[in-house]
DNA sequence: CGGAATCATTTGGTAATACCAATAGCTTAA
DNA sequence: TTAAGCTATTGGTATTACCAAATGATTCCG
């Protein structure tokens, strides 16, 4: 446990006793030599902590004045709360669309790796690792960057939201088949060339995943749970979007 | 200058010396007592400079083997060119979709902002703080914040590229009342809870921009080749052998 | 001769201390 | 009452020392 250096256990009682409401922001932390003392550690100590505060944007240092808690605006939790569903949801649209703009602009060498990444999936090597690709494969064939930025975002959201990895995990290992079976659906859509085809298969990839989570959300879940349930069902229903 | 403190040169340097090569990743730095000696600051000052690096991830440190240079992955690198237009077809897709979704949720109160903001484009004052307002409220309707999230990480993209910002700003400046007009057109559809109508108004809207896009952009390579080609004029010139 | 144990050196980690410079608050003098 | 100046506070930097872990060379044993 004590493999960290000293400092950074300093760093999280500080922050620790920010967050708390122990010094709000604006306001001002003892001085370093009393840090020093109440936390048993050297004054070096302290100043190594406080500059990697200083870096992470939590406090701001003022010469021969002290230091002084900073407003916690781009860094941290100004993350609004996203739930698998919204993302899923999410991804359904834009991946959607992507997929439709690909379907004119995909070239062959890109069908061709799509391809081996349906190869993996079947045996099951990296099946993850193999969804990812497929995914990022054809955001890539849009040719616009921007909206390669924005399904890199969506993964992103996945990656550092625990609830929402752990929503997955449940549902992909379920049904590998019938991924894999949407997946080259969406694949013969593209080397079709048909737009309307690869929008609609990467709906019904989606809309199924969505399904999976509430079934997955109804198993776990209490009666008062499941009512909820029901009643978020329409609100996150990409029936709109399906004929 | 010796406003900063010591250490934040000495951060500074060393990333340039990184930048330049002269430590490429994964490898070592001089030990901490070396680095005080050539950068000819104490020891502590060096330590303050490793650990501001270490918080940024650009370097790890090893205890009692060295400070390594790090890949640097997460920071960076993000800066995939986007263009004008690359932009505005990712908004299309997802604003499009953005309001085919809030055309069945968006609520009454909401509909009143976005009724708001179309009168103060009207009068003209603010118009620009009123167009963001305007998409921002459309994607807060569809209760989803990862659309939400999707929407103004591309605003924000809109926001850090300048290229991207002077061409939005040619145009938006030239056909006030187009993008007017088109605005009242979703608000229609949303408040008529039509889906279709919505995507396809929202699709209209950045349709329309695309195409100014284009205009702006062919009269600059208008003038740039114009430019060019007055100075190979000067440089084919055969003025000097005629009287 | 080769592999493994050992030891010394290197290197970062922490502490203690001293002094400097800028700030901020208080005191004092006009 | 106000402004000037003084002083204690506080961060900034340097110096020194010692510790612990890692590393690499050396040595010893099989």
């Amino acid at each position: 446990m004590k493999n960290k250096r000293m400092f950074w256990n300093i760093v999280e009682k500080i922050e620790t006793l920010i967050d708390s409401g122990a010094y709000p922001p604006g306001s001002r932390l003892p001085p370093e030599r009393e840090l020093a003392e109440s936390f048993s550690v050297s004054r070096p100590t302290i100043r190594e902590a406080i500059i990697a505060l200083e870096v992470r944007q939590r406090v701001e240092v003022k010469t021969s004045s002290g230091v002084y808690v900073l407003e916690m605006k781009h860094n941290k939790q100004d993350s609004k709360p996203v739930s698998a569903f919204e993302l899923t949801q999410a991804r359904a649209l834009v991946e959607g669309e992507a997929a439709a703009l690909a379907a004119v602009t995909i070239t062959e060498p890109e069908l061709v790796k799509l391809k081996l990444t349906l190869d993996a999936m079947q045996n099951g090597i990296n099946a993850e690792q193999a969804d990812r690709e497929f995914h990022i494969i054809i955001s890539t064939a849009t040719r616009n960057n921007a909206i390669l930025l924005s399904v890199e975002n969506l993964w992103k959201l996945r990656d550092t939201r625990e609830e929402i990895k752990s929503a997955y995990k449940n549902v992909c290992s379920q049904s590998d088949t019938d991924r894999l079976d949407e997946h080259k659906a969406i694949y013969n859509a593209l080397k079709n060339r048909d737009s309307q085809a690869a929008r609609s298969a990467m709906h019904h990839h989606f809309n199924r995943l969505i399904n999976a989570l509430f079934v997955v959300s109804e198993t776990k879940a209490l009666e008062e749970v499941r009512r909820k349930s029901n009643e978020t069902r329409g609100l996150y229903s990409l029936s709109h979007l399906i004929n």
